[in-house]
RNA sequence: GGGAUCUUAGCUCAGCUGGGAGAGCAUCUGCCUUACAAGCAGAGGGUCAUAGGUUCGAGCCCUAUAGGUCCCACCA
């Protein structure tokens, strides 16, 4: 007995009931299966720190879409789930947090900090998590994993210690990115390029021994100066080749430095002669390592001017900037200003203008796992989705220079490095080792730092099933097939996934890489905490529903492409939903206290069989679509398919047989019986994409049914192809939606009812549309159809609508006006001789005939005798009416 | 400097391997028709950025141009 649905489509009602159904049936664990094919993906595990936003919510719904998708088509599906510790994002938060309560991080120390980390952790990492159930994420939540938990911290270590022992892992000195107000060393990913305006200082650089002689060169960075210790000139520049070799006297010091040669100088940019700074900036640090120059640290930690920068010693770096240009302005050593636009490294995080320092750093070596993950690119192991990603991830890991991992701050995984205090020697081991190896000290220090937090999200794919160790769901489940990502983490995440999926484990990590673009807003700027343009995906499931957010989100965009969001889209959606709701509910009001049965294929009748035959087209389609992750294209006929076929007109059409239930019981039952079945299994369908309202709908109309989430995906049957009833019924379409037309240009009232004629042009089709007769009659309101083969008691007044293969007339009486009818008759003409034109064009044109497919030059054909046709009987409409 | 991508109806965007231009919203006209006014029925609106090329046939493929967006990059 199906009970009643509310009369309006309410989520609040049932979203937060349904999800705690399919939890409390386990529906989402996942589980070693033999018997069943394993479908995997990991998420994108979401920073503790994080709320909901946008992103994640297209993200996940994408996913979950997916993962429900196999499930119902039978797979063991797992959706992997879980938090990453996002080190300086949250160590940040921890700090703030801490300064509002008047504590600081090194007064408390690092062991004490790290417990209020922790406790930062326990109280926010749950947040996210219950946000992304709110939007119906069917993820493994009794896999939930956490990047700093027992196992993966563990998986952290042997990776670190084999990557070490391998000499892929190693300690030098060189020149990193420093964030001077974050404190640590960052990434080349993490360095965002962004253009500034500045100045190009021009500088003089007397020639020792040469009194009025010197160079000039120009620098964006005239503080940098104080840690020159050199000159760089192209060793072809003619200009200057005299002076290699030569010392000059470095302004604002007592230094003298020598000018070097150096490919590496471009002669046609700025003077061609270029100061070099080895500590301070990338190149100048190669050019310095080539020719043995001394690397002036100048700068502390902070950025502020260290004790080797004489009399700016303390000063920060543009204070000092500021300081120098006005004492070498003052000592005539100042050229000219000029203005220059360029690119400065910023911190992706906090925006601090990256200083470039040389610091004693950990470094993995990346050019043989670059060439890896290259390779299995290349050998189709791995697929972007969209394909043209693939450039983006190609060109990325050919440019690829080690990668800095170690970061200094105590939120993390803490370096598993050892040094002994008597004598230095490093050990990498796991845990604290008993005595140094070499001198046998027992005393020794692990490592200050911690790794960067991208270390441990490359593992996440197998490091959350359970390696190292081989444990059966590793073996099972890995590798994934689907990873799920926006473009802006192709660098930091899935690259680094690859190359140690394929170190550690080796297979690449997952054979898709399914990639969505950005939520913008509705006038495409992206959504920032700065703009305060931001909307909050629990708002929109709040007001609306997360079926509707989901669905906003699925709709009118290809993969990869940024999309906006604005709230009339969420409406639309929401219209949609209550569409759904109100199609349920009229099939289940008329269910009520009714015993259905299925019915023979003999007796279905023409409508059902059209929309069965439909049901079965979009079952094929969608689930060709969906394969392809083209999942904007498989809902939106999915919507097509529920609003315009089966709401506007197979229910239509339905109703005749209903509301003779008395009548013609038998007729009746085959009509509910193919209302239910296409329903139920159009419900399926949405299901990934719509999990709640689809639950609630099957659950009411199938009382005997657990879920739909369990139900089995809709596989086409051969025996629901009716081509012939299909074709029949697109023409009823064309027939009424000619009438409708007609009776809207005429100002019929939609009230008024009239007789219908229709001429058919042959006996069968007569035949045909004589079996339809009661169908026309409801859809074109009609009190009558009457179908004949002549124009027998026609009235010359009447309405005239040619179709294809008959004329159907519309008495309308005192209603018609002739003048109008004549128009609409000439309009209708020249369409006709437009599509004439345009088949006959085609036909006559031999190369047409010649090279075209055949079937489609028969197409053209078959075309053009329809309109010749229907033009010959508009025509003769005309004559008659002139007459 | 290198690369990607976009330019389609008033707005936001679809358009899968080339074969008669679509959706949602907005606009206009009728309708409170016993599932739904968050609805029903109808209508208007596009030389698919420009110029060439390939093809029997181009929104789709190729080349150039213009404009927009994004990513990468060690010209100080």
């Amino acid at each position: 007995m199906a009970k009643e649905l509310a009369k309006t489509y309410d989520p609040k009602d049932i979203e937060d009931r349904l999800y705690q159904k399919w939890m409390d049936n386990g529906y989402f664990h996942a589980k070693v299966n033999p018997d069943k094919k394993p479908f995997t993906i990991v998420m994108p595990p979401p920073n503790v720190t994080g709320q909901l936003h946008m992103g994640h919510a297209l993200d996940n719904t994408m996913q979950d879409i997916l993962i429900r998708f196999k499930r119902m088509q039978g797979y063991e599906a797992l959706w992997q789930p879980g938090t990453d510790h996002a080190a300086i994002a949250t160590e940040v938060k921890v700090i703030e947090k801490l300064k509002e309560q008047g504590i600081d991080k090194d007064e408390i120390g690092r062991e004490e900090f790290l417990k209020h980390a922790w406790a930062w952790k326990e109280e926010y990492g749950n947040r996210i998590i219950n946000q992304l159930k709110k939007l119906g994420s069917s993820a493994d939540w009794e896999r939930e994993r956490f990047t700093m938990d027992e196992g993966c911290s563990k998986a952290v270590e042997e990776v670190f210690i084999k990557l070490y022992e391998k000499g892929y892992i190693y300690k030098g000195s060189r020149i990193i990115n420093w964030c001077p107000v974050c404190q640590t060393s960052i990434s080349d990913a993490e360095v965002e390029h962004v253009d500034q305006a500045g100045h190009f200082w021009h500088i003089k650089y007397p020639i020792v021994g040469s009194e009025n002689e010197y160079v000039e060169i120009a620098t964006t960075r005239p503080e940098t100066l104080l840690g020159d210790t050199a000159v760089a000139v192209n060793p072809e520049d003619e200009r200057y080749t005299h002076l290699i070799g030569k010392m000059l006297k470095l302004p604002l010091t007592d230094r003298e430095i020598p000018v070097i040669a150096d490919e590496y100088v471009d002669k046609e940019f700025g003077t061609g002669c270029v100061k070099i700074t080895p500590a301070h900036d990338p190149n100048d640090f190669e050019v310095g390592r080539r020719h043995n120059l001394e690397e002036i640290n100048i700068m502390n930690d902070d950025a502020t001017i260290n004790e080797k920068g004489g009399k700016y010693a303390g000063m920060d770096r543009y204070e000092a900037r500021k300081a120098m240009v006005a004492d070498l302005e003052t000592q005539g050593l100042l050229v000219k200003v000029a203005d220059h636009t360029h690119a400065v490294g910023t911190h992706d995080r906090c925006k601090t203008t990256v200083e470039p320092m040389i610091k004693p750093q950990w470094f993995v070596k990346m050019d043989e796992m670059a060439k890896a993950a290259i390779q299995t690119l290349k050998d189709g192991n791995l697929k972007f989705v969209p394909e043209r990603f693939d450039k983006t991830y190609l060109h990325w890991l050919e440019n690829i220079r080690d990668w800095c991992i170690s970061r200094q701050l105590w939120w993390g995984h803490r370096i598993p490095a050892y040094y002994c205090d008597e004598c230095g020697e490093t050990v990498v081991a796991k845990g604290v080792p008993e005595k140094c190896p070499k001198c046998g000290c027992t005393h020794l220090t692990q490592d200050e730092d911690t790794l960067d937090t991208w270390f441990s999200s490359a593992l996440w794919p197998f490091s959350t099933l359970g390696w190292p160790e081989k444990t059966p769901e590793l073996e099972y489940f890995y590798p994934t097939n689907v990873l799920v990502t926006g473009y802006d983490i192709i660098f930091f995440w899935v690259i680094r996934m690859v190359f140690s999926g394929l170190e550690q484990t080796g297979e690449t990590p997952f054979d898709h890489v399914l990639i969505h673009g950005l939520v913008r807003d509705s006038q495409g700027r992206k959504m920032s905490k700065s703009l305060g343009n931001g909307i909050d995906p629990l708002e929109v499931i709040d007001k609306y529903g997360a079926d509707a957010l989901r669905l906003t989100l699925m709709t009118g965009n290809a993969p990869g492409n940024d999309m906006r969001f604005y709230w009339e889209r969420v409406e639309a959606s929401r219209n949609f939903a209550n569409k759904v709701w109100n199609a349920s509910r009229f099939i289940m009001m008329n269910l009520e206290g009714k015993t259905v049965t299925e019915p023979s294929l003999d007796q279905l009748q023409e409508a059902d069989r059209w929309i069965l035959s439909g049901l079965n087209t979009l079952v094929q389609e969608v689930t060709d679509n969906m394969e392809k992750f083209e999942l904007g294209i498989a809902v939106q006929k999915i919507y097509d398919f529920i609003w315009d076929e089966f709401c506007d007109w197979y229910i239509e059409m339905a109703k005749i047989r209903i509301w003779a239930a008395e009548s013609d019981p038998e007729a009746a039952n085959v009509a509910l019986w193919t209302l239910r079945t296409v329903l139920t299994e159009a419900l399926k369908l949405l299901h990934p994409y719509m999990p709640f309202i689809t639950e609630e709908i099957y659950c009411t109309l199938l009382p005997e049914e657990k879920s739909i989430m369990i139900s089995q995906w809709p596989v086409y049957k051969e025996e629901w192809n009716f081509p012939q009833e299909a074709a029949m019924l697109e023409h009823i379409k064309e027939v009424v939606k000619g009438v409708r037309n007609a009776r809207a240009e005429m100002n019929v009232p939609q009230n008024k009812k009239t007789k219908v004629y229709i001429v058919g042009a042959d006996s069968e089709t007569c035949r045909q549309f004589e079996t339809l007769k009661q169908t026309y009659a409801a859809l074109a309101h009609a009190t009558e159809v009457l179908v004949q083969s002549d124009k027998d008691g026609i009235g010359a007044d009447a309405v005239s609508i040619v179709v294809h293969n008959a004329v159907v007339y519309l008495p309308l009486d005192e209603l018609v006006d002739m003048e109008k009818e004549k128009e609409r008759l000439l309009k209708e003409q020249e369409r006709l001789r437009k599509e004439i034109a345009r088949a006959q064009g085609m036909l006559n044109n031999e190369k047409f005939v010649s090279k075209a497919p055949a079937a489609k030059v028969e197409e053209e054909k078959a075309k053009l005798q329809k309109y010749k046709d229907m033009m010959e009987k508009v025509t003769v409409q005309l004559e008659t009416m002139n007459r």
